[in-house]
DNA sequence: TACACTATGTATAACCT
DNA sequence: TAGGTTATACATAGTGT
């Protein structure tokens, strides 16, 4: 999306990684707003920037709540 | 994104609602996986659907390490 | 350094099979 | 019901300020 194809791979370039984290962190919390609510699901969302800053987005439910109920599944659950 | 505006809401039909929940885990977990390569990120991303099941992404790292730094964090970091 | 703009690539709603 | 197609809306890379 943008001027250009963009292959997937680290942006070597400091700012431009960090302009790119910025736009992209926002894009993905909105898109799991909109799943969250248009399919009435519970979704966690937690990044970790480089420099360890961190990022959170859950739907109706708190982060707290929905990872609780993720590590209360039965192991032979959890697998992606 | 496709033919028409679409409201941000519950959608109400069932089989509307399961279509879209599909593809749209898919896109959200594709822009988790390009935030993460790109910008070098831990991402970790947890939904479950209305029936109970689980979808999962994570970067490099497992989600249970990402889930464990979040949860290792000082109460007063983990704000979002 | 951070916002604003916009050309362009991408995701997806409705439709089709 | 699931998978493929396509017209359209949306996200965003590069750019400007």
């Amino acid at each position: 999306m943008g001027r250009v194809k963009l292959q997937i791979k680290r942006i070597e370039n400091t700012t431009n990684r960090q302009v790119t984290f910025s736009k992209r962190r926002n894009g993905l919390i909105k898109k799991a707003y909109e799943l969250s609510v248009l399919c009435d699901v519970d979704v966690a969302l937690i990044i970790f920037s480089s420099s360890g800053r961190l990022s959170l987005f859950s739907g109706n439910k708190s982060i707290e709540e929905i990872l609780a109920r993720y590590i209360n599944l039965p192991a032979n659950r959890r697998g992606r």
